[in-house]
RNA sequence: GGGCGAUUAGCUCAGUCGGUUAGAGCGCGUCUCUGAUAAGGACGAGGUCCCUGGUUCGAAUCCAGGAUCGCCCA
């Protein structure tokens, strides 16, 4: 460090948000982010995956909370020595922004699209998704998101669509993607499927018949029960009962055989779940026979409607199968099952490999097979077909029954659960693989591991990949139209479309809707002289970004080796609402491609509140817009506090004043720190280099050089570990430690100009804010880059920018734990003697004699390395220990639980009289290990370890002491005359800085010092004039009272005139 | 309805694989200190650690049930 180097000046008054303009213009100039990636190109890639945002709506302070996560670990990363590649991305399919434009085109159903053109649709979404792009970038910049926004991903581009194609073509080739069919929310009106979060807009209240149903056994397959009788299931929609394919009993489930009970009371024998069977049967009901849901399995009965058959269901039509789901929550424990309409129906017919048969049209009518609702809408007749069941003695009881029942969210129609054609991916056949990879994902939190994720993977299904949509990837299936043909051809690539394109067609610019469905291929099948024309669909839009580990490179046809060293990601981080979203379709995607998880670390994050808990949103009108936070605290504030305030997962509530509060608690205490070192080293005129930190003489100095090897250790530690919150904490406390105890101690060498206390806070200062770049960058950069560089801005070896220098290595060499301790030890017995100062009444001015302080050998030999330290802050003139038992103090003996439990157990209480009633100088021996004591407990001999106990000591009553375990601090209050003059002098000095202050005066212009008034304040100031002038920077001073305004100090009058000289 | 999580001071949150006397910051009150500070320090008020049971020598912490809130899903 070269002597006397001049710093900026540092405005301790400074707008954090204009500095951080100041100093995005610097990163700017200097393409700092662009230096970075450079200068580490070739070192270990550390790979970060950024899950891609929609540009259509303006950013919210919710992606400030996710782009300041994204930005800190890989910020830390590339410090570490790390090539941390940072590609943006942008989502752009999907159906929000669908219907985000259809609200601006006033239309809301399929039809009208169709009408209005799927080309003009497409378009209009093509616009609408980047929208706010510009917004988003500005946003992004301000808040120090490190991303390169300039050659972003993007889920619409051809390359990005046909590296999907890519990926569906593999599973294609290997029989992972196939058509099937699915239960589905539909509205018969609109003609259309909804997705679920359309059907949780819809959901309403409505009143359906409860209605239980007999179905009496024809062939009881050895159950032990017998023909007639009747198994009652329960439905609430009674047309479903046409479609009856099976009934399902839970196959743990206890099942009774038995007979109603009721006021009347009739033969008929029933079969009910036990538990439910009081509620079905009424009050003394008669069981006849118990047997579980696995002894139902194979029963046959007959199905309460004709119009189908049990056979055109297959072989197991009409009997008694066993599903998982089925709850003794409701109903009889036997459930009705008709297997178009409802997820677990369906889901158990496939399992069984029964034959779907659905009697209900897309348009929600009965079809032919009905003969008596032919035609009718579904549920319209709901009456009608419990009365037929009414005359048939089929059915048992019919109450209303009120619940919430999905609708339409446009139209208000009731929603069917509806089976419907549909492209799947066979991710249930790599379940045990996702399973397997997600054991290997550091989650954060912990729980989402075998929590919301393990759990939602464990019940893995088949992903419903496609959509019956217009502005999403196309699905590359073409179907040959020729009548007899049944070939399909599943494209991988625009270059498979060129091999096979049919005359008169061509493969078009935009791979999107409507283009794409007039390519037509020649059908490869032996023969056949047709052409294929592509299925309607387009893809489910949360495949496009989960394709992106591979798609943003648009691999495999280019850019392998940019795949293959970013694959898979160190980290990702999205809000914890992911976990079925993108942190699935990634993990899916990945593992049926590579049969490998794309991601090693994932941190999740929860949701924005207002301070009252509720949920931000335009409509409750209590949206923080992220720019009012910038603006008023700065972009460090912010992120300061999203990265230390709480577990980010927990989720935030905060508001504007929120951010101010963490700007006020460490950006300005560290602010200042960092003010007062630039002042006072420009002040010093000519300084000599200071000493480096290894070399340190003062024991202030080399404590705080230690604490800065612990704190690095600490928050490199764990911010591997993706712990802001614990690195921030760390942080927080060293700079709490730097300001207000090492400076507040030091002010007085600082004065002077020591340059070893100079060198030693310039050092930790430029060491803080390497440890702090990730987390506040600005902040960081502005102080690093004064200290380094000087107001000349000469770095000589220095990076420029902290962002450009390394991670802090922790040296332990310049540790001392031993130092640390005692200076513990040190400031506890300072804050002691404060309050004892406090109790007493007694001014901190006024100097005492001295303070006795009750400690521990070892406690008082740390203490008494720091005794100056101790004396000057508590501004007394000698410090007394004792360490013995006597007039201030007794020991006394604790019990220390943790090694007494696992012995003694039971006997604990026992152990821990024992202990107590133990002399404490036999204690103290045993402690010391110089004898040993021995406990009897029923009649058991034990003998006790020095670990069992703890000794402390306790100050005596009646004396004026502060205490707090084992440490106590007195202070001697009488004061003789010299004491007096000293407390006096200091209120002088005191009373003219206040003086000095008041008339503008620079910290460091000299002044001729005018006293008058009190007589003893004057006597007192003669006694000490030299300290009085010293303090004060007076070159003269004068005690005949003219001029200066007069003070009063404790009832005495002084006046005080301060003019500058020369 | 199911899954997951949360519930600790007026507010925002810590609380180390159970250790007996539960902490911090903000806010509030009293005092104090101050030529770095938008600050610092001391003291004080403020707690049924959501409730009920259980396990244990010992529970804010573990288990079960319940309440409330939230997220995801239906």
């Amino acid at each position: 460090m070269p002597a006397g180097k001049r710093y900026e000046p540092v405005d301790p008054k400074q707008s954090f948000p204009a500095l951080e303009e100041r100093i995005l213009e610097r990163w700017r100039e200097r393409d700092v982010f662009a230096r970075q990636l450079a200068e580490r190109e070739g070192a270990p890639v550390w790979s970060f995956y950024e899950g891609p945002p929609t540009a259509n709506g303006r950013p919210g302070s919710h992606h400030v909370l996710a782009r300041v996560f994204k930005d800190i670990y890989p910020r830390y990363q590339a410090m570490r020595g790390h090539y941390v590649p940072r590609k943006a991305g942008w989502d752009c399919h999907g159906l929000p922004v669908e219907l985000e434009v259809e609200k601006e085109l006033g239309i809301s159903s399929k039809e009208q699209i169709e009408e209005y053109g799927i080309a003009e649709f497409n378009q209009r979404c093509r616009d609408s998704v980047f929208r706010y792009v510009d917004d988003w970038r500005r946003l992004t910049e301000r808040i120090g998101f490190w991303v390169d926004m300039d050659d972003p991903y993007r889920t619409l581009d051809n390359d990005y669509i046909e590296s999907v194609w890519w990926s569906l073509r593999q599973s294609w080739d290997r029989d992972r993607l196939y058509q099937g069919h699915k239960v589905v929310p539909y509205c018969p009106r609109c003609g259309t499927a909804l997705s679920s979060h359309e059907v949780a807009l819809g959901y309403e209240d409505q009143v359906d018949p409860s209605t239980y149903v007999r179905m009496p056994v024809t062939d009881p397959a050895g159950s032990g029960l017998e023909s007639g009788d009747n198994l009652l299931v329960w439905t609430t929609t009674p047309w479903t009962l046409i479609s009856h394919a099976a009934i399902a009993a839970g196959p743990e489930i206890r099942y009774v055989r038995a007979r109603p009970g009721g006021d009347d009371p009739t033969d008929e024998v029933v079969v009910v779940a036990k538990a439910l069977a009081e509620r079905v049967l009424g009050e003394g009901w008669e069981e006849l026979a118990s047997l579980t849901g696995r002894d139902l399995e194979g029963i046959r009965y007959e199905a309460p409607f004709g119009y189908i058959h049990g056979e055109d269901f297959g072989p197991l039509g009409h009997s008694v199968l066993l599903g998982d789901f089925v709850t003794t929550e409701d109903g009889t424990g036997l459930v009705h099952t008709a297997l178009a309409f409802g997820e677990d129906d369906f889901r158990l017919g496939e399992s069984y490999g029964m034959t779907l048969q659905n009697p209900v049209l897309p348009n929600g009518r009965f079809d032919s097979r009905v003969t008596d609702f032919q035609g009718e809408l579904v549920y319209d007749h709901n009456p009608e077909i419990v009365e037929a069941l009414r005359a048939s003695g089929r059915l048992f009881r019919v109450v209303d029954y009120e619940h919430a029942y999905p609708h339409c969210w446009r139209c208000g129609t009731a929603l069917l659960y509806y089976a419907k054609s549909s492209w799947y991916l066979r991710t249930s056949e790599v379940k045990d693989r996702l399973l397997a990879e997600n054991e290997r994902i550091g989650w954060h939190p912990e729980h989402i591991k075998h929590g919301r994720f393990g759990r939602w993977l464990e019940n893995n299904v088949d992903w419903a990949l496609s959509r019956e949509r217009y502005w999403g990837t196309p699905l590359p299936i073409w179907e040959c139209t020729a009548e007899d043909c049944e070939e399909r051809f599943c494209a991988g690539s625009i270059a498979d479309l060129r091999e096979r394109v049919a005359a008169g067609s061509e493969v078009p610019e935009d791979l999107h809707r409507p283009y794409i469905d007039e390519v037509r291929l020649r059908c490869p099948a032996d023969g056949c002289e047709g052409e294929m024309q592509r299925v309607v669909e387009t893809i489910d839009a949360w495949y496009d970004s989960g394709a992106m580990p591979f798609a943003q490179f648009h691999y495999p046809f280019e850019n392998e080796t940019e795949f293959e060293s970013r694959f898979p990601a160190d980290f990702i981080c999205e809000g914890i609402d992911q976990t079925r979203g993108w942190f699935y379709s990634q993990l899916a995607e990945s593992v049926l491609l590579f049969d490998e998880t794309n991601y090693r670390n994932c941190v999740c994050l929860g949701l924005i509140l207002d301070p009252e808990g509720q949920k931000m949103s335009k409509s409750r009108g209590n949206i923080v817009d992220p720019w009012e936070v910038l603006n008023l605290h700065g972009a460090d504030a912010f992120r300061w506090y999203y990265l230390t305030s709480q577990q980010p997962w927990a989720g935030y509530r905060f508001s504007v004043e929120t951010i101010g509060e963490s700007l006020r608690q460490f950006l300005l205490t560290l602010w200042n720190t960092y003010g007062f070192l630039v002042m006072y080293e420009n002040a010093a005129e000519g300084q000599e280099a200071g000493p480096e930190p290894d070399a340190a003489e003062a024991e202030l100095d080399r404590w705080l050089v230690s604490r800065l090897q612990a704190v690095s250790a600490e928050v490199g530690e764990r911010l591997d570990d993706f712990d802001s919150v614990g690195a921030g904490k760390a942080l927080a406390d060293y700079v709490d430690e730097m300001s207000n105890w090492y400076v507040r101690v030091s002010r007085r060498r600082f004065w002077e100009g020591d340059v070893a206390a100079f060198a030693t806070l310039r050092h930790c200062l430029v060491e803080t804010a390497k440890l702090i770049a990730p987390f506040v960058p600005f902040t960081a950069d502005a102080i690093y880059v004064n200290l380094v560089g000087g107001a000349d801005g000469e770095f000589g070896d220095a990076p420029d920018s902290v962002h450009l220098s390394d991670f802090p290595e922790p040296a332990d060499a310049l540790r001392d734990p031993e130092l640390e301790a005692g200076m513990d030890a040190a400031r506890r017995a300072v804050e002691l003697g404060r309050a004892a100062r406090a109790q007493a009444k007694a001014k901190m001015r006024q100097p005492l004699a001295k303070a006795v302080i009750v400690a521990t050998e070892e406690e008082r030999a740390v203490i008494e390395r720091f005794a100056d330290l101790v004396e000057a802050e508590l501004n007394v003139k000698a410090l007394e220990f004792v360490s013995e038992e006597g007039e201030l103090a007794s020991w006394t003996v604790k019990p220390n639980f943790r090694s007494l439990g696992p012995r003694f157990g039971k006997d604990v209480p026992q152990a821990k009289a024992a202990i107590e009633a133990l002399d404490p100088d036999h204690a103290r021996a045993a402690i010391a290990g110089e004898r040993e004591i021995g406990i009897a407990i029923d009649g058991v001999d034990h003998t006790l370890h020095p670990e069992d106990m703890t000794l402390a000591m306790q100050p005596l009553d009646g004396y004026q002491v502060e205490a707090e375990a084992g440490r106590a601090v007195a202070l001697a209050l009488e004061l003789d005359d010299e004491l007096i003059r000293e407390g006096l002098a200091r209120e002088v000095v005191r009373a003219v800085q206040q003086a000095r202050k008041d008339a503008g005066l620079e910290i460091t212009d000299r002044i001729d010092l005018r006293l008058g008034g009190d007589e003893d304040l004057l006597a007192a100031a003669r006694a000490h004039e030299d300290y009085v002038t010293g303090e004060t920077l007076a070159t003269s001073v004068t005690y005949d009272g003219s001029g200066g305004e007069p003070i009063e100090i404790g009832g005495r009058e002084l006046s005080v005139g301060v003019g500058r000289t020369g």
